[in-house]
DNA sequence: CGGAATCCGTTAAGATACTG
DNA sequence: CAGTATCTTAACGGATTCCG
């Protein structure tokens, strides 16, 4: 079972493959939440998306995250090549966030997040 | 502004709101990373995904999680209504989780994220 | 001045042992 | 079996300091 578990084939997931005794690290939904699943890691690649914005930008936008925070999470998704940083040596200084093309990838999985967030609003009727 | 924000139109989440000014806690991402940003709790939904299984069950699906961070999950779960939890009054003790068709609408996040997590291992050629 | 590093307190999570 | 209790470690928040 699980031939090569990467690019060939994308059924991996879709179904039960836990069930078949596969170790779930196998599957890349832990994957997946090992990078992206820090805190606000989704919600600054969110506003990244199509977005160059300057730390102090990204932290107007996130007012409920702490400047060291914002930076850990920035430096962590920089590490695994989700945003590409830029700084420019000037006074004032200048640092801008990009998404990279990796993490505009995930344009579903926040589109799916956003539909569900709604439905979730909805069943909780706020 | 935002005119009940739940169901007529789901545009909102497709653009820039953020960048028109909108604060981000109107935003539905921000309320489904509250709901399931927890580190492990989509693994747990996706392991409930068409399942009913048992708190040892789960365990052994996600070894790498801990007891009391695997209680402590459930339970916020449960509080939000995603998981249902049925407890049988036996010996041995037996307790069921069930993914409630709140849960089940995560199914498009589920595959957003698998597809995502394969096409992060292959940019990282592993 | 903006961005980040440091020190410290609080909360979430991990490891292990133990109980109904 | 399914937790709880206890202790330790890592993650996050606040404030201050630093540096270009």
């Amino acid at each position: 079972m699980a031939e090569s578990l990467a690019l060939t084939t994308e059924k991996k997931c879709e179904g039960n493959l836990n069930q078949s005794g596969l170790d779930v690290d196998e599957c890349p939904v832990v994957t997946a939440i090992d990078v992206i699943g820090g805190k606000w890691k989704v919600i600054i690649l969110y506003n990244l998306r199509d977005n160059t914005l300057r730390f102090g930008e990204l932290k107007k936008l996130i007012p409920h995250i702490s400047q060291k925070t914002l930076t850990t999470q920035l430096r962590s998704l920089e590490a695994d090549k989700l945003v590409a940083r830029k700084v420019y040596a000037e006074v004032p200084p200048r640092v801008e966030y990009t998404a990279t093309p990796l993490a505009e990838q995930l344009g579903p999985v926040l589109d799916a997040l956003c539909q569900w967030g709604q439905a979730y609003r909805q069943a909780h009727q706020s």
